[in-house]
DNA sequence: CAACCTTGAGCACACGTGTGCTCTTTCTGT
DNA sequence: ACAGAAAGAGCACACGTGTGCTCAAGGTTG
């Protein structure tokens, strides 16, 4: 039951060769208008479909992206996925996905299988890219994009937010409302982005005249944000900071509710920043300050990216800009 | 320097046919060892991969599935693929995605593509699916599943989640905590969903002996979830409910923001229940109390169900259950 | 020693599409 | 009227892989 209408069908139907209906069908070649139209209306009336796998076959390529993802349950993941479709779909360009759920050794079969499938382009997104990992990348042949990942080979092309730029104005947004002493808690599972963050952190302070109290920071080595958080603000408080600039939402969550617990109130006593700006934070009470990271635009861009070097256009390596979103978190020091 | 390695270049080397190297990498027909390891030498040494265009082509199946959504950035359909992709990998399947951002004409094209990638079954997951839109899919010629959709013709295999079992679950709970006064919201773009949702609810207020109050009953014609919690409670407040069922989780936080608003005390003095357990629940104040929808096994169970229907195996439609989640906003009704 | 079987490997075609070249027919220009 | 150009269409090969059939060489059996 199955479609299997080629063009050698309509060939014989509308009495020509396969290579007339072909070039009918693109409209290449020169032919009389009669034939055309008939082999286009016998083409419609068998309902026609053409076979995409064997245009990549002969063409040399297949209009597809694969894109490298540890879990598409993620959020943020999602997002950029759904930037990179987007702008892939406008472009003619077909989502092939692979998951790799955290374990090496499937994130290698994914791998093998795209470059099987032949994929104009892959995309990496949120992995960490170990040297081992990256030559069998490149050994693929075909255009890499990275998207937020934590290694930045000068070999390889990248999208990634601009991480540090985010958290110092966070940090400069507190400062300005008066606080001095201001806390940073890290992750400690995600170090290179969390270094990233916390210079941003430092930059800010330096900036402002205001040297960082190493009894201002903690990452308690739990393997859960929110278990961080709550960890890191019961440590943290006996030194009475003002305000905490948390490594992410969900830790900034934590420490919300071991706050609630400990009866220390936001932001009346403390004020809280997080990054991400994950669907949460705007539902949560109170409303959390945080640093947006765009997401779609990351994916757009780098899919944009991909679509340059299969074009062998010039395309450099970007950072986008984080964008603080000032919610109910934050306010000046209590006096 | 992409990788144009076939198996003929590995036929020359070898000093044997293009065939035989085709049988000595699958392990088929009859030839000496010698002969077959030193194709797989050679093989490895040039880095083969095969070309699972050409292999399609030939094979007449592409080991794909096309997976149409409406936008992958909603959680509830990521949590959908990321079922989907877990157990496609695993029976060697690979996952192409399409999604339609709400546009027909769009949707229409991702189908369009998917046919011309001649993919071995299509998932389409929470779409309108018209009657036109089945008609298009029907012709497709590929097994179809449709994941928690609107419609179900008789024709269409599906996966659903017992919406209205898991309202009946929900409402129970209220009446078994001793709650009478009950109010429902509803969705007013969603109708068929709302209404069964409603049907669960009035099923378990029959079955306690209440008669339901219409005008316990709300469902503001508005266009965005929490607004319509909102608007909802502002009207259902003067008739004094005891407890509120929310069609779903966003407008069930959308109620908890106007009740803080208007100093009504959740659970202490009108308890609370959503629906879906997206992630924010288990981090507002307080915590809310919910339905939960297995969405990664709903995922797995439609690309089960695809599987079965391309070993030509009987399947069935199938309805997971949902699941009540108690957390803190709700208790017994104030005396 | 002849008839038969087994082993090892190649030929040729298939899948569906694209394309350079060739051939015939018709039109154009002188 | 004749040479040349241009139009219209087909032949044959290519892409990379799979497979039925054939065929030769060697081995076994009666």
């Amino acid at each position: 039951m199955k479609n299997r209408v080629s063009i050698k069908d309509i060939a014989q139907l509308a009495g020509v060769s396969h290579s007339t209906v072909s070039r009918a069908l693109q409209g290449t070649g020169r032919m009389s208008e009669e034939t055309r139209e008939r082999i286009l209306t016998i083409a419609e009336e068998l309902g026609y479909t053409p076979d995409a796998l064997a245009q990549s076959l002969v063409r040399g390529r297949t209009k597809t992206v694969g894109v490298v993802v540890t879990t598409i349950a993620d959020p943020f993941v999602a997002g950029i996925i759904d930037g990179i479709e987007q702008v892939a779909g406008d472009a003619g360009y077909t989502v092939i996905l692979g998951a790799s759920h955290m374990d090496p050794e499937r994130e290698m079969a994914v791998v093998e299988n795209l470059r099987q499938r032949r994929v104009d382009a892959v995309i990496v997104t949120a992995s960490r890219v170990g040297s081992h990992y990256t030559e069998h990348l490149q050994r693929f042949g075909v255009p890499i994009v990275l998207v937020n990942n934590m290694v930045e080979g000068e070999y390889l092309y990248a999208i990634a937010c601009d991480q540090r730029e985010g958290a110092r104005c966070a940090t400069r947004h507190l400062l300005e409302l008066g606080h001095k002493r201001i806390a940073y808690v890290g992750s400690p599972f995600r170090e290179h982005s969390s270094q990233e963050r916390q210079q941003g952190y430092e930059d800010a302070l330096h900036e402002a005249g205001v040297t960082p109290d190493p009894s201002l920071i903690s990452t308690p080595p739990l393997t859960q944000d929110v278990a961080v958080g709550r960890r890191a603000f019961q440590e943290l408080w006996p030194q009475r900071p003002t305000a905490i600039f948390a490594y992410n939402d969900l830790t900034a969550i934590g420490i919300m509710l071991a706050a609630r617990e400990m009866r220390v109130r936001i932001p009346q006593d403390i004020s809280l920043v997080g990054f991400d700006d994950i669907e949460v934070t705007e539902y949560v009470t109170p409303p959390l300050t945080t640093v947006h990271q765009p997401r779609q635009a990351m994916g757009r861009a780098a899919m944009e990216m991909a679509l340059g070097l299969l074009h062998d256009e010039r395309v450099q390596n970007q950072r986008l800009a984080c964008r603080l979103v000032v919610r109910a978190s934050t306010q000046a020091p209590p006096a």
